[in-house]
DNA sequence: CTGTTATAAAAACGTATGTTCGTAATTAAA
DNA sequence: TTTAATTACGAACATACGTTTTTATAACAG
């Protein structure tokens, strides 16, 4: 009935960021109960507070490191690359593998906004409009060029984010289309169109 | 303490379901406290056990009734329309234009899908798939009468749908765009592309 | 008017919640 | 070896939750 052998500071902490994050995936923020984290764990729930301060504040990390990352990682994905169209490529490419790989995180930050407390909030808002905000830029680069031909910068922007991040509701690794597939379609999609008349072709889909 | 007077079960049942969908857009359905409706409806929180069964019956109900009236309106939208291509046109137009109008049962729609019993959740579950269906039926048709190219046919339904339900989460009636300017957006996206090169245009945008 | 049903109040029930506290044992530092 | 800092247990706290029950009055049907 005390500290137990073995405990580890830091190795428990990445304990209960992985336990969370599966059971607020699963269940939702306010569904999930720190007793169970605690068990999912495997130590008491009051144990908890020698590593969280809050169950908020458990919450707003998971979800702030996750966009961190995520911008560092875009950022990293379209260094050295100049050519609207190219960061164009780059940013879907990039999107579609890291929504993929991460759907989980994805998926929280976008679910459980609304439990977070407004001065929270606010900062991961900020945060995704950074995100978009990079795609925009590209989209106006092209028009601004004279590469791009784009019907409304803004709903394009939304409209690309919206289509791509729908990758997480549906695949699986194991499926029938890699991820390399999936972005090659989703490229063809956003530059060509989803659907396509025959009478009205496109021109050369050269890859 | 007893019943009040002008008491009236279906007005308050309505006034149930309406604050219902408020506080569970808002707050989220685990993090709406029945009290908390009771309050907003003007009762008691036992009182409201006069008129639901439970918390998560409420819930259900709230999303079958939209899943059903979205699907008997999209019937509607498309009746008497054979050509594919006039039929994608009135399912994105239903589409934009329904989720512009109910935005928050179409929100619960999604979020909440975790929140219900796995029997309620399975049912919901199958009246979307019925949904989709409707698209990919329309995609399927048009690529069978050779009318339609589609890269992949189920991938493209699904961008179509996040891409056109991704409205929900920017349009303000009061915006820059009318409802019509933005599904005319979109259905050009989805016929044309989100993004044309120049030096590659896409053929005459008859309207 | 009488009898029945519908609706709400009020109080209570059992349970679960996030969090705190005192204590004990382990680990790490001196 | 001694000392200090970590880490976990176990119990408890106050509060909030969904729900049930009893009771009283309003609405309605005959």
């Amino acid at each position: 009935m005390a500290r137990t052998v073995g405990s580890n500071g830091p190795k428990t902490m990445e304990a209960i960021r992985k336990a969370g994050l599966r059971l607020i995936y699963t269940q939702g923020y306010e569904a999930m109960s720190l007793r169970r984290l605690a068990a999912e764990v495997g130590i008491q729930a009051g144990s908890l507070y020698n590593h969280i301060t809050t169950k908020q504040d458990l919450l707003f990390d998971l979800i702030k490191v996750h966009m961190d990352e995520l911008l560092e990682r875009l950022d990293q994905a379209l260094d050295g690359i100049a050519d609207p169209e190219d960061r164009l490529q780059a940013f879907i490419a990039f999107h579609v593998g890291y929504h993929i790989a991460r759907k989980r995180e994805v998926f929280i930050c976008y679910s459980e906004l609304r439990s977070l407390e407004s001065k929270n909030y606010d900062i991961v808002v900020g945060l995704r409009q950074q995100y978009e905000r990079k795609l925009i830029g590209i989209l106006d680069d092209g028009v601004a060029s004279g590469r791009f031909t784009v019907a409304d910068t803004t709903v394009a922007a939304y409209g690309i984010l919206a289509m791509l991040t729908g990758v997480c509701t549906w695949f699986k690794p194991a499926g029938r289309l890699s991820k390399e597939e999936v972005t090659g379609i989703y490229t063809g999609m956003v530059r060509h169109g989803l659907v396509r008349t025959v009478d009205a072709p496109a021109v050369a889909e050269a890859t």
